[in-house]
DNA sequence: TATTGTTATACTCTATAACTATA
DNA sequence: TATAGTTATAGAGTATAACAATA
């Protein structure tokens, strides 16, 4: 009779494993945005912002934090000339971000950088096995970040 | 020619996804966790002390953390009746700290909630692929925090 | 002098609630 | 009255530095 591998120590759960490697990819990432002044909560916001302008509320729906975080993180990304906060004629109450040039060009430099820091966390692990793992993480984002 | 699959967001890359997915497994395992006063960061004292005896300090090594926070999750496993501070009679600078039989009925109870996360994470994934995803994260996790 | 554990303090990240200006 | 954005504030979580007791 087959019988399901149950862990026995909660830090070989899949969920402690996620969570400690979560922290150390954060922070080796953040590790090498920051000469540029972003930090990787930023990377979602310049990604969104690649499309057609958007309001604050709808990045903060969007990405999934609070609105006050939204006007902080604008506010950092105003000050590296990476965005643009347009009053929207139509309504006044609402402000349309837009990226600048400067902006795209963060963003591009935020993809190379997080290549890299791909890069130094899969060493160990070959092709199949980073395209497994890769897979693993997105189906699970897709089902549960993007609900 | 062969050319290797580059991502064109920094959304989609593993370092930004383990990222976010951490912080998701983490809270979720936090919530289950609150019931029994513990954290998810207090499980990994409980992993260690199911083995003998150890000093504050070697706890802060192995698990990676200054020792002012070891100092803080054992005040607060105490609090819970999880662990015993027993000054070393040999050198009367250490306390060996040990597991009391709630305190290993409490780390029981918490590697059946994080099976619990684990499960309900996982859910749209095949035995397959968590076996795969469970290897790719074991081995960067080797690769890295076991440095 | 060096080491173990502790305290005090500060910094990051995030969330809540009160406020403003517009609708 | 309700909504978009802002500010003020507070709560986790972690790190650094100064300190007491012991070696």
């Amino acid at each position: 009779m087959a019988s399901v591998k149950a862990e026995e120590s909660v830090t070989d759960t899949i969920s402690f494993l996620l969570a400690k490697l979560g922290q150390l990819a954060n922070g080796r990432f953040a590790d090498r945005l920051a000469p540029l002044g972003l930090r990787p909560r930023h990377c979602a916001v310049l990604e969104l912002l690649t499309g057609p302008p958007k309001a604050q509320l709808e990045l903060a729906t969007t990405i999934g934090v609070t609105p006050s975080v939204v006007v902080d993180m604008l506010d950092e990304l105003e000050q590296v000339d990476a965005i643009r906060r347009v009053r929207d004629r139509a309504d006044r109450r609402r402000q349309l971000i837009e990226l600048t040039p400067a902006g795209h060009e963060l963003r591009q430099r935020a993809v190379a950088l997080a290549r890299e820091a791909d890069d130094s966390l899969l060493d160990g692990l070959d092709a199949a096995q980073t395209a497994a793992l890769r897979a693993g993480l997105q189906r699970i984002a897709d089902s549960t970040l993007g609900r």
